[in-house]
DNA sequence: TGTACATCAGTGAACGCGCGTTCACTGATGTAC
DNA sequence: TGTACATCAGTGAACGCGCGTTCACTGATGTAC
């Protein structure tokens, strides 16, 4: 990437960005500072304008995470909020399929490279956004029928569990090959989360 | 640790266990080549004598973590397979406990920080083996009638990814404080375990 | 509209660090005779 | 039992590497008058 003008315009988010991208294409060992500014086309030196320092970028490119993965759920949300019957199966796999398409994105969120969360609260805050979307998924479930009675919070946790565990086991490979050869994957979620279901 | 001896005697197996201790103390940034040497009160070339490279201890120091996991799952399944009620909530929670326990090994376990698994048949093996015995598990308590009918294979990813990622998620302090001030812990777990139970 | 100046957002050299890995070596051990 | 020698399991110096971070700096921008 090359620049025209001196100064950048938004760097903070491009290095955001940069990182997300590396991620994606390189994984977790490939992200440092001097990679995700060298992606952005600046010098090594210049994300300190932006970032206090290499744990406030982590900090921003998960909290961007889980604002990405909160649009695939509201949109999957809003979107079969009027069959709520599919909606548990199609927001566990929402959440699958978002896993899957940034496993080092997913993994930076959830395996505590972040070391001092309580000094983020921007993160926090999203974080906790996400399990309340959670919560009142399960309880549109409920008042469907679809689920039964109960605290909704310890509804919510028990399948945001089970989805959660059953991807982060599928990609690190946990599961017997023949379980997922093919396009059965959400055949798996499905019946897994039958568990609640019925 | 100091030794006596210019030969080490099991030099090996001392790695491994070196390896698992900083694991436990220092986190899974703190586990180098060069600090289990050191742990082991030896030259940080030494290793090199016994694994081919970093990769080669992680991978032994992992195999030896779901030992460690199998025996606590083993000695759990002998000691309620009189009682099938409680084992499948009991191997949860021997899960849940081994993966507190040992948070930063839980993590090498299943975060890919291995990356050629399948040149380490131990390993893979080894794996492999914890799976069925989740498998012998459901089985056992599908014919004492507590688990419902049906693919047993299906029925323990079903359970292993909620006991997994219940854990997870903990670890990493997802859940809402309030949900797990005191020992609450367990009764969380069960509460979610009745989805499958019921 | 022009100019002086403060502020902002970059640059690039430099630092110390610990890492993984290699290599020539040496001390200790085991074995054949 | 003693000795020669191969093999094994260590040592310690050295390598190159990329990292996070600091610092003095400079080019660009915005604002007051």
């Amino acid at each position: 990437m090359e620049r025209e003008t001196y100064h950048h315009g938004d760097l903070k988010q491009a290095l955001i960005e940069a990182g997300i991208t590396i991620l994606k294409e390189e994984g977790v060992g490939a992200l440092t500072l001097r990679s995700a500014a060298r992606a952005a086309g600046v010098s090594h030196s210049a994300p300190y304008a932006h970032f206090t320092d290499k744990q406030a970028l982590l900090a921003d490119i998960s909290t961007q995470g889980f604002r990405n993965l909160q649009d695939q759920l509201t949109s999957t949300t809003t979107q079969f909020s009027m069959a709520p019957k599919d909606l548990l199966i199609e927001i566990g796999w929402a959440y699958v399929q978002f896993a899957i398409s940034e496993p080092a994105l997913f993994k930076i969120m959830f395996s505590g490279i972040l070391e001092d969360e309580h000094s983020y609260p921007e993160f926090m805050a999203t974080v906790r956004q996400t399990y309340h979307h959670l919560v009142s998924v399960v309880e549109t479930c409920q008042s469907a029928g679809v689920l039964p009675q109960g605290n909704p919070e310890e509804l919510a946790i028990a399948i945001w569990s089970l989805v959660h565990g059953f991807v982060s086991l599928y990609l690190e490979r946990q599961f017997p090959g023949n379980m997922v050869e093919g396009h059965q994957l959400k055949e798996l979620l499905k019946s897994s989360l039958k568990l609640a279901n019925k």
